[in-house]
DNA sequence: ACTATAAACGGACTTCGGTCCGGTTAGTTG
DNA sequence: CAACTAACCGGACCGAAGTCCGTTTATAGT
């Protein structure tokens, strides 16, 4: 059993209400080195190829510093991604519309599919290595329950007469890292035609009384 | 580079079309004590805490002839649901009607879902600890393909005007093993729940001309 | 400044998945 | 039946994730 340390956390960030854990002064020195150093490694080797050892000593830290810090490599991980994770996210809940607020529910759910894709496409080898291996913990990452919550709200929004909850699952498996990669990389489909099922996805979600 | 093994080529079983590899009678004789052994622990102590050593151990084999069998820990749990997982096949391939043929594309596709649902939920612990960590491999998994290839059919026979490549992986993703565990266990849905959207997302993907 | 203490540090240690390779054996061929 | 070889076997070995614990240090309170 693992229980959770002392004081320090371990990044839950990117909760929209967080509150800054207010780390010790060369706690905090240390956790930008890491992170640092991180970033530079998966730039040169491919973020696939990290090990946590390897950050560490790059960053001239002890190797359990960087898990009382991030808590595992995915947690690492994430704390790399969670910059441009906040950046998309203000895309879609304060960014100009149609992706941000102002433009009808129904056209921010058919913006939010190629924002998300593209964002993704951008970083894949980072979202893909960030992937929870523990099937369980992958539903439970902060950065999906506000795409969740993002997307049911829009549902409602719009005026579904589907279960939201069930229907914003459904959107999300559609834009699952893995998935998408695996559609474009290995079967090789075109974005275009996974951008056009996403639209015809989002149509079918806001079809009334069939 | 793993390159693959020189004969025995670890168990790509579950492929409709399978050409027995035929191996060496002790070779053979081990494979059973193995999953024997690896049924048992896994009967025991759970599959999740099962580890490739232990089940070496209890079938008084080497480490080695664990992995030359089976590939790695995925694979060898996926062997250990082969059994089962041809059971399902064969109800919606071969099966009475609805699963099986002789009901309508339309009522085949209803009838999926549930009986999945409630597959999975049988051997919940086995699919949750068989899931490959590496989200390239796990759409690549010879029974997805089979999911997949079944659903694509029935979508196309039942008329509808999606991509079906793409609506079949839509389906598939709502029935994913990790995402219905959350959805029944950590967020406490009942399962009718889950199925009445199963029912409200074929219904959509059918839904023509909108 | 001084002290107390919660937090942080580092790196040895454990565990487990996966690889390697020298030795063994089933099955085939003459 | 002998010899040959491809497949198989075992277990030492390796790399990396994650844990543990004795030591050090930042900071708050006096």
């Amino acid at each position: 059993m693992t229980s959770p340390p002392p004081h320090g956390r371990t990044e839950l960030s990117l909760t929209p209400v967080e509150a800054p854990p207010q780390l010790r002064a060369d706690a905090a020195r240390n956790r930008a080195r890491l992170l640092e150093a991180a970033a530079r490694l998966a730039a040169e080797q491919g973020a696939a190829n990290l090990t946590m050892e390897a950050v560490a000593c790059a960053a001239q830290v002890g190797k359990g510093t960087v898990f009382r810090r991030f808590g595992d490599r995915p947690g690492l991980l994430l704390a790399l991604l969670d910059h441009q994770e906040q950046r998309f996210q203000e895309a879609f809940m304060s960014g100009p519309a149609p992706l941000g607020p102002g433009a009808p529910a129904g056209e921010r759910l058919h913006a939010f599919g190629p924002a998300a894709l593209r964002h993704e496409d951008a970083h894949r080898d980072l979202y893909l290595a960030a992937v929870q291996p523990d099937p369980a913990r992958r539903h439970t990452v902060p950065a999906r329950l506000v795409r969740h919550t993002h997307l049911a709200v829009l549902l409602r929004e719009a005026g579904t007469d589907a279960d939201v909850e069930l229907a914003a699952q459904t959107l999300l498996g559609y834009l699952d890292t893995g998935l998408v990669h695996h559609l474009l990389t290995v079967r090789g489909l075109p974005l275009a035609r996974v951008e056009a099922g996403w639209h015809d996805l989002v149509s079918r979600m806001l079809v009334r009384g069939h």
